[in-house]
DNA sequence: CAACATTTGGCAATCGCTTGCCACGAGCTT
DNA sequence: AAGCTCGTGGCAAGCGATTGCCAAATGTTG
């Protein structure tokens, strides 16, 4: 790739005969300058095959146009939906998207977001792992919005699942289960404190007995040592933290010969790609996970664009919905 | 998120008591000052939390520390691999890794790849669609490397297909098949071509007679329409071109009543997330993913450090394998 | 000890664009 | 007709680094 002289504001504004800053304005503030002027430098521009410079764009400006998304695991189907809406939604707005990994841990993500700072306007965080304390920190001096994740003060979109838990709740009740035991995903994780104190409160509610064990790690390698858990745990229903390790434990059942669910019920969250396709197919709570990635970019555009604070953060809460498949079924006697 | 006065090179120079050009050097050209000096510019930085402003960096010195990966789909588990591959390989050298996606569509992908040209210093563009003569001509003026595509004259990295082929072919002719027929992805696809090329030779080898049928979007939504042709077809096996594509295939199968692998066979490629568990379990080509993503970052890294086209672009082919699960079984009779 | 080669640090220009400020002319007001 | 807005375009000063070139300091050599 040779690099053949790019053209600059400056050979723009000398074919078009104006200045660069004219040149500049045409491009990035409209309303500064006369409309026929515009469109005269606009089509020089063309001819040359001119792009501004983003580098030098974002340099003097201060912001680049760019966003960031962050997720634990690139491996989780999971966060395909996010992922989706949020580039979508990006490049929809003519900003560029980002993606990385924060491989599960709290360090490489705060690492990742200092280190793009400066590269970006804002950063969507996927169900973070970094501690409040932190978060609220790097806050103060990047623009942040949570995906699966509420902290006090910061913008974020969740998927309802306190309602959902109690979905599964409810559900597995009527099915005469009359406990369950949640398997649950590392403990830094927001939403395996949430769906654990929805579940247990629903459960207390109509009168079934809820337990905790784990945390396993929320993959399908890790459904081995939970489903042996579970299954000491005597009860009747598995909820777990997620698909993957549903998948997982359904595996290790199936290799036991625990059959699912007429022995044990077992549900997940998510909705992944192959939960339809498991078998049995699982019982999970689904959400619109596209639409959360878009919401969180909608949060970072927005704020950007001044308007910012008005009244607080904004906090998005989607609802969710029970998907019933065959992993879940009547309470054995 | 306020932004607190960034400090700069010269911030930091005031206050260790040298030029801002020497502080420049500490971190750019270590051999170009004293390592003592070096040394304590260093600290004073570290002490004022100071890091050099990409965006600065890159304006001036032509280099942006960063590489993009464009994948034509985000939801097909088959780039996990090479995504998580490319990743750590960029992280492990220290330079920032972006991710894109192009809807499958060339002409998104051409114009992502000008949109990021100024902003990264290479590209790893991993099933491209794009046509080979605009591929050419955009690695003129980029870094590009391709994986899974080999085009004249570019740098490349493959997963072995044409061997991985003649396995499938083989695999099915000692189960007694005499017929296969091959449902196609994109036309675009120069995977496609690819197997294609090779299972009809391999067919014709060994007496089998081979049919192409398709295209199909490479989905597990495309199975359908894939799986009907098929059966029409009459042949006792099915390849298919993805294994999203041959779950999508199961899928209308089993709906249909036709049993895997008793009245027909069917065998996938890439061996992704869930292939394992779909009923029956997906016979398929696998090979190292992850590899793939890291091989061809290091292309770019070592085409970046000048010392380039020594002996012609290289060309990396990865060894593929078959992996045998439930999916493919004797013909029937 | 003079003459010369090497290090090493500093000066200042530069990368390509944005933007505050000024100036000029046209259209209005009084 | 003088005095004012407004709307537009240009000038020039940055944004925060890198880097070619020069000069001072240091080391080597005869």
């Amino acid at each position: 790739m040779t690099t053949p002289k790019r053209t600059t504001v400056y050979d723009v504004a000398r074919e078009a005969g104006v200045a660069a800053s004219t040149v500049s304005r045409a491009f990035s503030n409209p309303r500064r300058i006369n409309a026929t002027t515009r469109r005269h430098v606009l089509e020089v521009a063309e001819r040359m095959g001119y792009h501004p410079n983003p580098l030098a764009t974002a340099l003097q400006s201060g912001h680049t146009a760019t966003v960031a998304m962050l997720v634990p695991d690139i491996a989780n189907p999971h966060f395909f939906g996010p992922i989706r809406g949020a580039e979508r939604r990006a490049t929809a707005a003519d900003i560029t998207f980002m993606l990385g990994f924060t491989d599960e841990s709290a360090e490489t993500e705060r690492d990742k977001i200092e280190r793009l700072a400066r590269s970006v306007d804002g950063f969507v965080l996927a169900s973070s792992r970094m501690p409040e304390a932190v978060t609220v920190d790097l806050a103060r001096e990047h623009n942040l919005a949570l995906i699966n994740r509420q902290v006090e003060g910061l913008p974020s979109v969740v998927i309802d699942n306190a309602a959902g838990s109690r979905q599964i709740v409810d559900h597995l009740a009527s099915l005469g289960h009359r406990s369950l035991v949640y398997l649950s995903g590392p403990h830094v994780s927001w939403l395996a404190g949430e769906r654990w104190r929805a579940l247990s409160a629903g459960a207390e509610e109509r009168g079934m007995a809820a337990t905790r064990l784990g945390p396993f790690p929320p993959q399908v390698a890790g459904g081995g040592a939970a489903a042996d858990a579970a299954l000491v745990s005597g009860a009747t229903a598995i909820v777990a933290h997620n698909d993957l390790l549903a998948i997982g434990i359904l595996r290790r059942l199936a290799e036991r010969g625990v059959s699912v669910p007429e022995r044990i019920s077992v549900a997940g969250y998510d909705d992944i790609f192959g939960a339809d396709f498991c078998v049995p197919a699982l019982t999970t709570l689904a959400g619109p996970q596209e639409e959360a990635g878009r919401a969180a970019v909608e949060i970072l555009l927005t704020k950007a664009s001044a308007r910012a604070a008005e009244d607080g953060p904004r906090r998005v809460v989607l609802p969710s919905h029970l998907v019933i498949r065959d992993s879940t079924g009547p309470a054995p006697r």
